[in-house]
DNA sequence: CTTATTCCCTGATTGC
DNA sequence: TGCAATCAGGGAATAA
């Protein structure tokens, strides 16, 4: 489940390792049919990349994004289970192996993906799949105006706004639940009942979680890898995801786990007010 | 416009 | 021991 810490870790790791190097050679599993969204033909979506040379290596919310040298971008989700690992080593084949993109300098680009939900794009222009997204937490994008404009009127729980890509690129479950808790509001609290206040602990809570997340390279409770294939630390520090039943780290009472947006929800009900 | 629900996917876990 | 049901969740699609 890679979110914002996850992907942004993986880019700083690929960035040296790929910048300037040329796709030589490219392979799509036909098992995956799904996984190049456009265009959706893997000969199609295969032959834009090979030749082309990678610029560089960015990240918008929870996407990868790859410069292409003829101005094409090459994009990557890897939604809940996807990892894109570098290796200088052989061939490391496995039967969740997607895709394989070959460099020029002899090394691999492997791409895995137990429940195929992943999607890449060759696209020219980028706002085709990142258009709509919301501010950046880690930059200037996100400010406590923004985040209240966003949230005014709107009566769904602040949990379900803070997953809406659209509200703010990059949290997901994990880090909505850490970062609400941190502020100390209610994931259940109407988002547009907020005060000034509330918004501002939230925005700066939401960036303390996901800077701290990325200092500990992601939190691996399943199967997300980093592009060295290693594992995350962040799972050790996380305060209430996934700990419902044990003490509140802030104030000892019980964590509790409730279903918000159909989703698992880890809050303290004592002091998340 | 909003909010809620379903679907895609499959391995791991839980229940009987 | 086996087998079925449940769970994990990002995001698109659909329903209301």
């Amino acid at each position: 489940m890679p979110e914002l810490p996850e992907v942004e870790t993986i880019r700083c790791q690929l960035l040296p390792l790929v910048s300037g190097r040329a796709i030589v050679d490219a392979w799509l599993s036909p098992e995956a049919p799904r996984l190049p969204a456009f265009p959706p033909d893997a000969g199609a979506f295969a032959s834009l990349l090979v030749g082309r040379r990678l610029l560089s290596v960015e990240r918008r919310g929870k996407y990868l994004l790859f410069p292409l040298d003829d101005g094409h971008t090459w994009i990557v989700h890897l939604r809940m289970t996807g990892a894109l690992v570098h290796s200088s080593a052989g061939a490391v084949e496995d039967r969740f192996l997607r895709a394989r993109f070959r460099l020029d300098d002899g090394c691999h680009l492997y791409y895995r993906d137990v429940r195929k939900l992943g999607r890449m794009w060759v696209v020219a222009d980028p706002a085709q799949v990142v258009g709509k997204l919301g501010p950046e937490p880690l930059s200037e994008g996100l400010s406590a105006a923004a985040l209240l404009a966003a949230l005014r009127g709107r009566r769904a729980p602040i949990k379900a706004l803070l997953l809406d890509q659209g509200t703010l690129a990059g949290l997901g479950n994990i880090y909505a639940d850490e970062a609400l808790h941190e502020a100390a509001i209610s994931p259940l609290r109407p988002a547009g009942s907020l005060t000034p206040e509330e918004a501002e602990r939230l925005c700066q809570a939401i960036r303390r979680v996901l800077a701290g997340a990325t200092r500990h390279g992601g939190t691996s409770f399943w199967a997300y890898l980093d592009a060295r294939g290693e594992r995350g630390q962040h799972q050790l520090h996380v305060r209430v995801y996934r700990r419902q039943g044990q003490p509140c780290p802030r104030c000892g009472a019980a964590v509790a786990r409730v279903r918000v947006g159909g989703r698992s929800c880890h809050y303290c009900p004592a002091c998340q007010v």
